[in-house]
RNA sequence: GCGCCCGUAGCUCAGCGGAUAGAGCAGGGGACUUCUAAUCCCAAGGCCGCAGGUUCGAAUCCUGCCGGGCGCACCA
């Protein structure tokens, strides 16, 4: 059942108070503050319109405030600032009720919603790399919360599995046969070789490039020997990727892999549809979709081009098909892309296209959630190209091994599986934490050490602090963490029914924008207030009815460190 | 040339209309017979790129500059 945060009951409150007053152009701003529990704001911004004293209007509002058990003391302070004390009672209240539903009061916005999400997007025959990381972080975080908020949720793994390069690399493949490789990993490492190699020989080599043109000729025209080898490609790399994304803990699966070439027969479909409504023209050859705003450094428009000069399909063709499909086919009611920003005027262009096509009707808003580029040290992008990457399989490992040294070393008496599975949690969480605590429009520069940190503001902290409470809990040995209302709360202790209560409003945010670094920001928060309260606060030690309520807090604080973390996709252990 | 993103502590970043701008890391000083020190406390560190404007109030909104990144016709 859905508990409403004291921010929006205090809104209510002042709200109703001001409509008593007659102020109905008053629209309070209820924030935490640092003055009081809550402030609310506003009443500068209506003192003008009203031509009174601001003073005098929060004197009004603070009179007229409905009684009731949730504000204890409500004053007017600095210019027109009116600050609110709640009663340790409705805090009390507050935290049994949480405590008393099973999704800790939050509620069900996304209900009703269909989203379909469109992340990761790897290419076959190519290694994974940061981007690709980032890209799957992040949707997987967006899509666990928007389904925790009630939403149905369409996963889209718009895999690269079609296109002019795979004349190039069935052709060289077939002229050089190699023994498949033992392992997945060991696959992915042949054919991303393979790739650059063919790569290297499609353009030194006139004779081979002719070949693999003919290759690609017979790939689209279905050649069956062509298509085998082709398949053989694509099923090697998805292995490879379905083994990283088990390794990531990421909930993408083979049914969620709808690749580029899923949509090759309705292309042909889409570029007619666009020419007879007259959205898409011919232009030099190539059916194209212009732009009033969109020119070139030239000055002459550029286009999106639906059909290349020579018949073929681009992947603006592929997107668009996709798009229609997502939004006929599969009732979205919100279409989210998670894709390097580099890529916003290309999104810009086939959104525009969609509405004007009538594909995409007003109502369903297409986002592109970008995310800044993945620097290398150099302060240059990572190549993805040229091959000259760091293995995503490689990081992993990585962060996994560095895990483990610190875990082996904090707790000796950890060894074998249980050891490896912790480090998976730490060394993964650590990752993830890392990629999604910066807001995502911002380029970074790729740091493993940053990255793979295990100290300040990362997931282990969460995750510390998570098991600390879970360690409080066992050694109470079952004690009923009921709440007594009637006890007098510490500072410390009001701190944290306070961020508490802010779980929900912040997931609310979170979707808001497509942000999930507010999640990783209020639960960072939520554990430093944990910790001030651990460190001032006995639980176990104190007296009842004092101890039943820190139980309570515990219990409350683990439930919501534990929810928000997996919400992020990042594991929270029962101890470290 | 046009467009998008970004300039906040030495470094990496939060904050995006409200009161005295916050964290982490690095560096300095402290705290483990205690519910786990992967932690905590203290001190230090800032023309919030610059200049105008809007506003009772601007790191936050608008405009213009400066600096950096990215994108702009048949690759994805």
């Amino acid at each position: 059942m859905t508990v409403p945060s004291l921010a929006s009951s205090l809104s209510d409150s002042v709200t109703d108070a001001a409509a008593s007053l007659g102020l109905a152009d008053f629209v309070p701003q209820v924030r935490r503050s640092e003055h009081a529990d809550f402030q609310a704001d506003g009443v500068l911004a209506a003192a003008r319109a009203l031509r009174r004293r601001p003073r005098d209007i929060a004197s009004a509002v603070v009179a007229a405030l409905p009684a009731g058990d949730l504000v204890a003391a409500a004053r007017v302070a600095g210019p027109g600032f009116v600050n609110l004390e709640l009663a340790d009672r409705a805090l009390l209240a507050q935290l049994a009720d949480r405590l008393g539903d099973s999704r800790l009061g939050v509620g069900t916005a996304e209900a009703g919603v269909t989203t379909v999400i469109d992340y990761s997007q790897p290419n076959i025959a190519k290694e994974m790399h940061v981007g690709h990381l980032r890209s799957t972080i992040i949707g997987d975080a967006l899509v666990r919360i928007l389904e925790h908020l009630g939403g149905t949720v369409v996963r889209r793994n718009h895999i690269g599995d079609w296109g002019t390069q795979f004349g190039m690399l069935i052709q060289y493949q077939l002229e050089q046969p190699e023994p498949p490789a033992v392992t997945d990993t060991a696959t992915m490492r042949r054919l991303a070789a393979l790739y650059r190699q063919a790569r290297a020989a499609f353009d030194t080599d006139p004779a081979f490039a002719e070949r693999a043109r003919r290759r690609v000729v017979a790939l689209q025209g279905g050649d069956p020997a062509t298509l085998a080898a082709w398949r053989d490609i694509v099923a090697e790399s998805t292995r490879y990727f379905t083994d990283i994304y088990d390794r990531l803990g990421v909930r993408l699966t083979g049914a969620d892999a709808v690749g580029e070439s899923a949509y090759n027969a309705a292309l042909a479909g889409v570029a007619g549809e666009l020419a007879d409504r007259g959205v898409a023209a011919v232009s030099d050859g190539a059916l194209c979709v212009f732009f009033d705003d969109v020119r070139g450094p030239d000055g002459e428009p550029t286009p999106l081009i639906v059909r290349k000069r020579d018949g073929g399909f681009g992947y603006a063709a592929t997107d668009l098909a996709a798009l229609r499909q997502r939004v006929a086919d599969l009732h979205a009611d919100r279409l989210l892309y998670v894709v390097d920003a580099r890529q916003a005027l290309h999104f810009r262009m086939v959104f525009d296209t969609a509405r004007r096509a009538g594909w995409l009707p007003p109502a369903v808003p297409a986002v592109h959630v970008a995310f800044g580029t993945v620097l290398g040290p150099d302060g240059r992008p990572f190549k993805t190209r040229a091959g000259d990457t760091v293995r995503l399989a490689d990081l992993l490992t990585e962060a996994v091994d560095r895990a483990r040294d610190v875990v082996a070393a904090k707790n000796p008496g950890l060894a074998g599986a249980a050891l490896h599975e912790r480090a998976r949690q730490v060394g993964i969480g650590a990752i993830k934490y890392a990629d999604l605590a910066t807001s995502r429009t911002r380029d970074y520069t790729y740091d493993p050490d940053r990255m793979l940190a295990l100290t300040g503001n990362t997931g282990v902290y969460l995750q510390y602090a998570h098991t600390r409470i879970r360690s409080i809990l066992s050694r109470a040995d079952g004690a009923d963490a009921s709440v007594d209302p009637g006890t007098t709360l510490e500072p410390a202790e009001r701190a944290l029914i306070l961020d508490l209560d802010g779980f929900a409003d912040t997931l609310t945010e979170v979707v808001a924008g497509y942000e999930p670094h507010r999640l990783c920001g209020y639960l960072y928060r939520l554990a430093q207030t944990f910790t001030a309260f651990y460190e001032r606060c006995p639980v176990l030690r104190a007296d009842e009815p004092v101890r039943g309520n820190r139980l309570a807090l515990c219990r409350l604080t683990g439930d919501t460190l534990r929810t928000g973390l997996e919400l992020l996709g990042i594991d929270a252990p029962e101890q470290l």
